[in-house]
DNA sequence: GTTATACTAAACAACC
DNA sequence: AGGTTGTTTAGTATAA
């Protein structure tokens, strides 16, 4: 409480700066759950689907209807689908379903939004169609109303569900980005961006949205347009980024009934517009209607230093994600062409909700993949971290995340990241301003055992962890203390006097004793790899490959070819490893085929508090294999002098 | 409600 | 004297 409050004015005192919060480390997890996303290529298509059997079905409606026919546009007719998809008709799906795709947490915030545009649309229709009905056979307007209402309450649910889970997401830490962040090599155009580029981008943008609309191409110059949440709906889209576009959009209707569906229409699909209040980045200013909107846009965000500034931070997150969603589709790929062979989905339980059941589907296959381990857990069993306060868009708190989060993540965070992530991520926490899911002590004793000699001196920690962690640039003052006290604190950290001065090492059997405790936290993660242990599913077997894949080999330590991503990878196989422990300590699990990962634990590799002189020989197998080029220049860059404290 | 773990803050001492 | 290092205590949050 009292440490809560205390968070919320360093963060707002030092604004913008520093991203590291709570909600920023929340947001790196969900990123990692955005890369997971396996099911993305088959949610694509299934929007897809969806999207070209609307507008045969707008079409049927209004041929039937004898409203007037637009141009036919179906260059596509019933294409082909994998049967998952094709089975899907376009239905309203009910916010309970919607629920349930939020809880399994299978679609990205971008999907989800696309699914809940799309949804909007349908519910859209299915208001045309009421009044349509009305036509032919008179309703009462007061029916009409209520459906209308009962529709808009539909959709008005199902846009909180997806804000809860956004902001669920969120809060898992996905991604921090602030807007003058130094140490992003992804975004080199944004970076150094002035207002009158800016400016230029925003034209640019306006007008890539306004080309996409015509000839639906992906522009290159900018890609901002496929990944902005409202993509999927292009052709709203640009009338709502054109000021004018209110006035453009006044189509001549035949029908009063209909007059008010273009703007309900606009109004539901604006991007920046929902819910009644303006979505605008740390807005969230309440417009009684679209009209009321638009002006507050023209106003309150017109072209100046504040809406660049947050423009840029929007930009930053949307590429981020993209960076990440780029990596995602590179892995569904390798993965589905891995799998393609012996694709035999086993547990592809069918759902009633279409979507379901195909993202399902889709989720089945990635659970056979280390990247999707982390979510399998959580997928059937944690409840989405219910969230209930918060402004609440990426951006916004991106913007507003400021200072180091006082409050812990839960430690489910902490534990069910796979080799792979870790590895993944490394880059991604290396720029990306981020809380690293890991504690203190692991983080320590990965420091450690990443030096060549396994012993490193404080400074050499806290520069470990400046470097790989962009998080760890700022609040020094606050970590250094943390890693301080962890290493005092944890009897697994042992300080040797040596000829330098004092150095720490690792204790690995006092780091092991603890370790279960901790893993502890996830027993559904622990659930399943020990059934993937015992029965030898996929899962296990894709997990080795993936590792070996990846080039991180079974906690051979010696052998790994990348000392900083092999280590990282290390600290996550700790994590299995203690949960491992853990499960099988309790006993629930003494099958002898318990380890894969068993064997992958580290013998042992404690050294024993070492001879203080003279670690030069080789210590270990691990200390001498770790080495490398590529750590020498880590080393280098050790002593460089770090930014921090740039408050 | 209890317990264990983790994080943050801070006080303090010793050392450089 | 001031900064760094190391220890310790306290308060809080979270999950089992």
């Amino acid at each position: 409480m009292m440490q809560e409050s205390g968070t919320e004015t360093k963060s707002n005192g030092s604004a913008i700066q520093n991203g590291a919060s709570g909600g920023n480390h929340l947001l790196e997890c969900s990123l990692r759950e955005v890369r997971s996303n396996d099911a993305l290529q088959v949610a694509r298509q299934l929007l897809l689907q969806q999207q070209q059997q609307q507008q045969q079905q707008q079409q049927q409606q209004q041929q039937v209807s004898g409203l007037k026919s637009p141009k036919r546009n179906d260059k596509q007719p019933a294409l082909q689908v994998p049967v998952s998809v094709a089975m899907m008709t376009p239905q309203v799906i009910t916010p309970q379903q919607m629920q349930q795709i939020l809880q399994q947490q299978v679609l990205t915030p971008q999907q989800l939004q696309v699914l809940l545009q799309q949804q909007q649309a349908l519910m859209l229709q299915q208001v045309i169609v009421s009044l349509t009905a009305a036509q032919v056979a008179p309703m009462d307007q007061q029916q009409v109303a209520t459906q209308q209402l009962a529709f808009q309450q539909q959709l008005l649910q199902m846009q909180q569900l997806q804000q809860q889970h956004l902001l669920s997401l969120q809060r898992q830490g996905l991604l921090t980005i602030q807007p003058g962040q130094p140490t992003l090599p992804l975004q080199p155009l944004a970076q150094g961006m002035i207002p009158t580029e800016l400016q230029q981008l925003w034209k640019e943008v306006t007008s890539s949205h306004t080309a996409e609309e015509a000839a639906s191409n992906n522009h290159s110059s900018l890609d901002l347009s496929t990944t902005c949440v409202s993509s999927s709906a292009p052709s709203k889209t640009s009338l709502i980024i054109n000021p004018h576009a209110s006035t453009n959009g006044q189509l001549s209707v035949h029908t009063p009934k209909r007059e008010s569906l273009p703007h309900e229409e606009h109004s539901h699909s604006h991007p920046l517009y929902g819910h009644g209040v303006c979505k605008w980045p740390g807005c969230e200013a309440v417009c009684e209607d679209f009209q009321s909107f638009l002006k507050h846009l023209n106003s309150e965000h017109a072209l100046d230093d504040r809406s660049t500034a947050q423009c840029r931070v929007q930009m930053q997150v949307v590429q981020q994600l993209e960076l990440q969603l780029a990596k995602d589709k590179e892995r569904l790929q390798a993965m589905m062409t891995h799998l393609h062979v012996k694709s035999t989905e086993p547990k592809a339980t069918p759902q009633p909700l279409n979507l379901v059941s195909s993202v399902t589907l889709s989720k089945t296959a990635s659970e056979a993949s280390p990247q999707s381990l982390p979510h399998t857990p959580t997928t059937p069993t944690a409840p989405i971290t219910p969230v209930t306060q918060g402004p609440s868009v990426i951006t916004t708190t991106s913007m507003h995340n400021v200072g180091p989060i006082r409050r812990r993540y839960s430690d489910k965070y902490n534990v069910p990241i796979s080799s792979a992530d870790i590895a993944q991520n490394q880059e991604f926490y290396k720029n990306a301003e981020v809380r690293p899911p890991f504690t203190y002590a692991s983080l320590i004793r990965q420091a450690i055992l990443e030096s060549p000699e396994k012993q490193l001196t404080l400074n050499e920690i806290y520069n470990w962890f400046t470097r790989m962690f962009a998080y760890f640039r700022r609040n020094a003052a606050t970590w250094k203390n943390a890693v301080r006290h962890n290493l005092s604190l944890h009897k697994c950290f042992v300080r040797v006097e040596n000829v330098k001065g004092a150095v720490w090492t690792v204790d690995e059997l006092e780091f092991q004793k603890r370790r279960p405790q901790k893993i502890s936290g996830n027993p559904s993660l622990i659930k399943n790899i020990q059934t993937s242990h015992t029965y030898c599913t996929p899962l296990n077997a894709a997990l080795q490959a993936s590792m070996a894949e990846n080039s991180i080999p079974l906690y051979t330590t010696a052998s790994m070819g990348n000392p900083t991503l092999g280590n990282l990878a290390s600290a996550m196989r700790e994590e299995l490893n203690g949960a491992m422990e853990h499960t099988n300590s309790n006993g629930s699990d003494s099958s002898p085929g318990r380890s894969p990962m068993q064997a992958m634990h580290p013998v042992h590799v404690k050294e024993e508090p070492l001879d203080p002189d003279e670690n030069e020989g080789p210590l270990s197998l691990v200390t001498t294999a770790n080495h490398s080029p590529d750590f020498d220049h880590d080393r280098d860059y050790e002593d460089e002098p770090v930014n921090e404290d740039i408050e």
